[in-house]
DNA sequence: GGCATCTATACATTATTTATATGGACATAG
DNA sequence: CTATGTCCATATAAATAATGTATAGATGCC
């Protein structure tokens, strides 16, 4: 067994398709079929089974495919480390934000990650909350920063930020108070919302449960971009934060009345496995977030509250 | 970087010199120096200096060694954990048993082992519980059973024998009381016993500041057999589990007198790293520990209480 | 200074990996 | 039902990588 059969056994298992990796790898098919081959060999056991459509893992390749990821990124981790101190590091860090947050954050983010630490190769990618949490216990990435995750298990999990939210939509200057609105008024509102086993519409069946009010919620939709746009199109209200619609809410296109007795926050953490060392790289990006956030937050550019302290700048 | 690279890099940092490194391997020696240079070159640090004596890690390779530790033994795991099932386990465990244990439970534990799972290889070594405890930090060994391990940090313990301690020497048999003696008594003795830092040091130590008698430690010696041949040669009397001294006791030569008053009693618990998920093969040992534990106590093979359940056959 | 030992380099040899070409299995479309 | 395309496996040749042999340079030791 060696690096290069794991390696082309993940993306294999990944495409499903011995033909589909070998155009993925820019390696010839024959390769790949030798290799496994010669790792089921020696394993003595089929880890694959074939068909005209492609191949599917059998339950040792299911088994195999955990300690691969986990070796490969070792791999990685220990060529950071080596190669690199606290002061400059290097290596690749993959990191997930929760699509709400990932407009306000990625670009000033990407920027001073490669001024501080241009032999850092950060690549972020935006998910839900529920799906960022599961790419991290599968190992595509390194760390999350996600909102409700307090009490995930076996990860190490760092809050940075407690943001509050917002009624949002057209026409609300009226409505409000001082610019809020009590939660009792929300139920007058159709509401946009993502389905249940969101982190959002967690915090807002939890308000609602505790105050016995019940909102009025028209329409379920679980990516950001379909609320932005029934709430830009006046379909429908949302509850979300403030940055999240920064432009519209800008141009005057729509309001924004936070949400009040009580007021619905939720907290953003950086989450990474514990059962993996973090690399200095990855210790660096976390302390670019932290530094980001608690940055973007005393300018006002982040509406909310900055739990992580600002770091000593290194 | 590959797993070769890898293996041979532990293997020259193991023994201090290529030349050396490429005996035990069976391998050319410019064979390593070419793998380790194409490593280094990879890495783009210096992982040795080298001298006319041999070869001494530099920082960086200090980092390397333990990442290294960590992926070769992870590849073994997962070799493993695709190969068997938890009724037929394979692979190799490593396991470090207290020298005071190593006498009563490596002979029945490696004939249970061989009949029960032919397949898995146990190698065990023995040493001081301190030594044992570094061995398994350092990942040489996968597994231990060791006293006092109760709360140490990052590793899994699970308690499975309390044995009480006595005082064993020549011509005791008149001293005792139906075969106990106070702890108030022992300061007549002569003691040999471990330095500080030793588990049954430690418990001796903590005994006497409990019930303010002075201990009167006359030889200090740290490895098992010492202080068997000075107990044995009537130069000191030792306080021991009962059956490090099983031989002699049976044979009259020597006599043990429970302490009592309080009692001292140590757990035995097995230790091991939580940061590296067990194999089916380490689990099947670990029961097959449990399983001899108990058994031996029930047959009074073995003075002491059992803490682990005795596990279902399987 | 001569000898032993250690690592590095040069070069030939061997082993491994990959690419090309091709065949068999099977699905889908005409 | 046949033609076609896609998939994986095999054979063979080419390329790449690893190893062994021989040897040089450096340094400690007698």
């Amino acid at each position: 067994m060696n690096l290069k059969q794991l390696r082309y056994f993940l993306v294999i298992a990944e495409v499903g398709s011995m033909s589909a990796a070998s155009r993925a790898l820019y390696v010839a098919q024959p390769a790949l079929s030798l290799q496994m081959a010669n790792l089921e060999e020696e394993l003595s056991v089929a880890l694959f089974t074939r068909s005209v459509k492609g191949v599917q893992l059998t339950s040792a390749g299911e088994k195999l495919i955990d300690h691969a990821r986990i070796i490969t990124r070792q791999v990685e981790v220990a060529k950071d480390h080596v190669g690199s101190d606290a002061f400059s590091p290097r290596g690749e860090v993959r990191l997930v934000i929760d699509g709400s947050k990932a407009y306000t954050l990625l670009a000033p983010l990407l920027k001073r990650c490669s001024t501080q630490y241009p032999d850092i190769t950060l690549s972020v990618t935006d998910a839900m909350s529920t799906h960022a949490a599961q790419d991290l216990v599968d190992g595509k990435v390194d760390m999350a920063l996600i909102p409700g995750a307090e009490d995930l298990p076996a990860v190490e999990v760092t809050p940075v930020y407690r943001e509050p939210l917002h009624l949002i939509g057209r026409n609300l200057a009226h409505e409000g108070n001082n610019g809020c609105i009590d939660f009792s008024k929300l139920h007058q509102f159709s509401l946009v919302a993502p389905n249940k086993g969101f982190n959002l519409r967690h915090h807002l069946d939890e308000a609602a449960l505790q105050t016995q009010y019940r909102l009025n919620i028209k329409y379920q939709q679980d990516t950001g971009l379909s609320i932005r746009c029934l709430t830009y199109h006046g379909m429908a209200y949302a509850i979300l934060p403030l940055d999240v619609m920064a432009a519209e809410l800008k141009l005057g296109e729509l309001d924004a009345l936070k949400v009040v007795n009580p007021t619905i926050d939720r907290v953003h953490s950086l989450v990474q496995l514990s059962k993996q060392a973090p690399s200095h790289a990855m210790q660096a990006v976390a302390g670019l977030i932290k530094d980001l956030i608690s940055d973007l937050c005393l300018d006002g550019n982040l509406d909310g509250e900055c739990l992580a302290r600002k770091k000593a700048p290194g």
